[in-house]
DNA sequence: AGCACGCCGACT
DNA sequence: GTCGGCGTGCTC
């Protein structure tokens, strides 16, 4: 059956839904397989594409179907279960299969082509005559002035040189005239070089150099409980409930040892690696170097070692962030998913995916059973475990015998009506900081607000700056004194003076970690003070470098954003205090109140990690929000039971799905008309499911220059709604869905 | 995404 | 007339 193979059909690796055809030259034909990448003709360019099929009979014109020019790899790198679960990604997700395909290999092995334009001997004839006439020139001839002193330059870069929505017509003039040459330039070859990375951490380890692991009776129970639903051979999901410090580590790592001495794989996904040295270091130390270490803050040479490592079968265990749920393991015992829970497992660009949630559906696919795994899980995988869809199994106790810290709450409205009250730190923090100081202790502060002030405010005419893009007030920074948006990072040199009335006094308003740092350095001056947040943690390296002063004890006082609330485990740590601990319930997101659940909670967990007793302080002015009392109490059932009646009362229960349709582009206002009308458009479709469609709120409805709606759907994203969206998508933009304006991101709440 | 094409008002 | 702005549609 030759004949049904002359044709293929390649998913390419651009934002575009369908597949296209393409003929199959006779050499290729007994090489090229599913998931080969090759090289394709598309519009002018050469990009790569991805073969997912084979076929005898087109349903494009023949004579229209190109040739495929190259093929890229000798063996397909992408396997046949990565092909399905990134069709699936795609169709979920609403995104085009190819760029799920180019998330799943490492960054920069593609090869695409750029367009290099060189002016003609015409043109330079040409250009030469305009060089006497200094008078402004139409743009086209503007560029090919430019083009007189460059050799050769990549389209890109000369259209950031002369910006202006002419600049294809200009270019293609100069082309017609033959004043220009446009050459297609190949680039992207990396070659899968094979350097080893140097300051390898876990080259020297071997498998079992660490002393064996001993589990307490209650992780034996909940141990041999996942041996046995591993034993089964199928798809299961496990929530593993476990309060801070009560060892999920030690069970993970059990775990993976048990499926590589069945000679399977293991794949661990982690929220940030880079914010998880000790458990990184731990798999190293126990496992030696089989583990494969997949992260964005890999350099581009390591990433495809590592990827290559994990391709060809010498790294049996993928650690990771959520990318690495796309890592090409063979034979796959167990997928880990640490700290379920988390934000970043969700990923806001383009191709839009929860990682946990990809992690689940790769386990179904290949039978096998996945690990959840959180002190405070999130209340949709609490849901589905209460319904019985997930095996709960709980560690409600720490290891050797420790107790949860015990928590206070201070009200912050009673300390400022007290004299000498400030808003930033009561007099019992500050006592409670005093005297485990005085005991050669270490403190731990959360503030969870970035910068200097949290807005500037003129005194005489009320002005307030705020980012050009987002609706969203500019904090302010002292160090370098600017002004940025924490939205979408823009950044300007604060103002001296009022911009719009030049009134002197830009009154601070609200204080973050920047002024906090400072107040206490002033409260505290013998003290070995740090602060952590993303200000002082961009360089490389320097959050480790944190992370070591204070397991040396070199820092005394750690003061930070939610950064440091992230599973660290110091056992001189034995306060924890909460500096207002409102700012994430003033959000509006309606998961704030379990945000900040899960926020005090983990904090929380930092505290009394060794032999002394851990306590936790919270300043708050809503001691009363069910959100702050439970995690004091750290009693996740009463929160959960109270955010799940909240929720409902709001109408978003707890398998609700969110739909957030992004809206950019040049004119946005017309743009947002069209969202608009889509919105009518959906609800005259009358789905039974949809129940609220409008725009999100403020300030989510605006974030770099993008207009956000929302559509939240009762239950999970189904396939009529899906059908529904895409059809009335396709109505409003007549063809296919183009994510060039329009850009839908599924954030279903809930799956399987 | 990247690019071509065609329409339209504005202005040499 | 042509320039530049903008919307629309196509790429196997």
């Amino acid at each position: 059956m030759k004949g049904g193979r002359r044709f293929v059909e390649v998913a390419l690796s651009l934002p575009l839904s369908p597949t296209y055809t393409y003929e199959l030259p006779q050499k290729f034909r007994d090489e090229v397989a599913c998931g080969s990448r090759v090289l394709v003709p598309f519009g002018r360019k050469l990009t790569t594409g991805y073969v997912v099929d084979f076929t005898s009979q087109p349903q494009f014109p023949l004579e229209k179907i190109k040739k495929v020019s190259e093929l890229l790899d000798e063996e397909p790198l992408i396997a046949e279960f990565m092909l399905r679960l990134t069709k699936w990604a795609a169709d979920y997700y609403l995104t085009s299969w190819g760029e799920f395909i180019k998330a799943c290999l490492p960054a920069g092995i593609n090869i695409e082509s750029h367009t290099v334009v060189s002016i003609s001997d015409a043109g330079l004839r040409w250009a030469e005559k305009l060089a006497s006439s200094e008078e402004k020139l139409p743009h086209r001839f503007r560029v090919l002035k430019h083009l007189q002193s460059e050799p050769a330059l990549p389209v890109k870069r000369l259209k950031r040189l002369f910006p202006s929505s002419s600049f294809y017509s200009s270019l293609s003039w100069l082309h017609k005239e033959g004043f220009i040459t446009l050459r297609e330039k190949l680039s992207g070859r990396a070659s899968p070089a094979r350097r080893r990375a140097e300051k390898e951490p876990f080259e020297e380890a071997l498998p079992g150099s660490e002393k064996p692991i001993e589990l307490t009776p209650l992780q034996q129970e909940v141990y041999s409980r996942i041996v046995q639903e591993m034993d089964k051979g199928s798809f299961s999901t496990i929530l593993l409930h476990g309060v801070t410090g009560s060892g999920k580590t030690e069970i993970y790592i059990m775990a993976v040892k048990k499926v590589l001495a069945e000679g399977k794989s293991a794949l661990i996904l982690v929220p940030e690696i880079g914010l998880t040295p000790q458990l990184s270091r731990r798999f190293g130390s126990c496992l030696g170097n089989t583990v494969a270490v997949l992260h964005s803050g890999l350099g581009r040479g390591e990433r495809l070692d590592e990827w290559w490592r994990v391709k060809r079968g010498e790294a049996k265990v993928v650690m990771g962030t959520r990318s690495a749920v796309f890592a090409p393991l063979q034979n796959i015992g167990i997928i880990i998913v640490d700290e379920e829970h988390d934000a970043s497992y969700k990923q806001e660009e383009s191709p839009r995916y929860n990682g946990r949630d990809v992690a689940i559906v790769r386990a179904k696919m290949q039978e096998v059973v996945v690990l959840l795994g959180s002190a405070t899980p999130s209340l949709e995988s609490y849901y589905k475990a209460q319904q019985g869809k997930y095996l709960y199994l709980s560690l409600p106790t720490r290891v050797s015998n420790r107790q949860l810290a015990e928590a206070e709450i201070v009200d912050m409205k009673e300390e400022l009506k007290r004299e000498g009250g400030t808003f930033l730190l009561s007099e019992k923090l500050l006592n409670a900081i005093k005297e485990r100081l005085a005991r050669k202790e270490q403190v731990m502060l959360l503030i969870n607000r970035r910068g200097y002030a949290s807005f500037l405010l003129c005194r005489s005419c009320a002005y307030t700056p705020l980012c050009p893009h987002c609706s969203l007030a500019l904090t302010f920074h002292q160090r370098p004194k600017r002004l940025m948006c924490h939205y979408c990072g823009y950044s300007r040199l604060s103002p001296v003076q009022c911009p719009q009335c030049q009134g002197e006094y830009l009154h601070m308003v609200g204080e973050g970690s920047e002024k906090f740092e400072e107040v206490l350095k002033v409260m505290l001056p013998e003290e070995a003070i740090c602060r952590m947040d993303r200000d002082t943690t961009r360089r490389k390296g320097s959050y480790e470098k944190i992370l070591t002063a204070l397991a040396e004890e070199s820092i005394r006082i750690l003061v930070g954003t939610q950064m440091i609330a992230k599973g660290h485990d110091y056992p001189k740590v034995t306060l924890v205090g909460v500096v207002a601990s409102d700012t994430a319930l003033c959000l509006p997101d309606f998961r704030s109140s379990e945000r900040n659940f899960q926020l005090l909670t983990q904090v929380a967990g930092r505290a009394g990690r060794g032999d002394i007793p851990g306590k936790v302080i919270i300043q708050t002015y809503y001691p009363d929000h069910y959100s702050i009392s439970f995690a004091c109490q750290q009693d996740y059932d009463s929160f959960y039971k109270q955010e799940l009646k909240f929720r409902k009362w709001m109408k978003y229960p707890p398998f609700t799905s969110i739909i957030n349709l992004v809206v950019k582009g040049r004119d946005r206002e017309r743009v947002k008309k069209k969202a608009e009308l889509l919105a009518q458009q959906l609800r005259e479709h009358r789905d039974s499911s949809l129940i609220i469609m409008g725009p999100a709120p403020a300030p989510l409805a605006r974030i770099k220059g993008e207009y956000r709606y929302q559509l939240i759907l009762k239950g999970r994203v189904r396939t009529r709604m899906k059908r529904c969206l895409q059809q009335s998508l396709e109505a409003l933009s007549s063809k296919r869905i183009s994510t060039k304006n329009l850009q839908i991101d599924v954030d279903p709440m809930s799956m399987m």
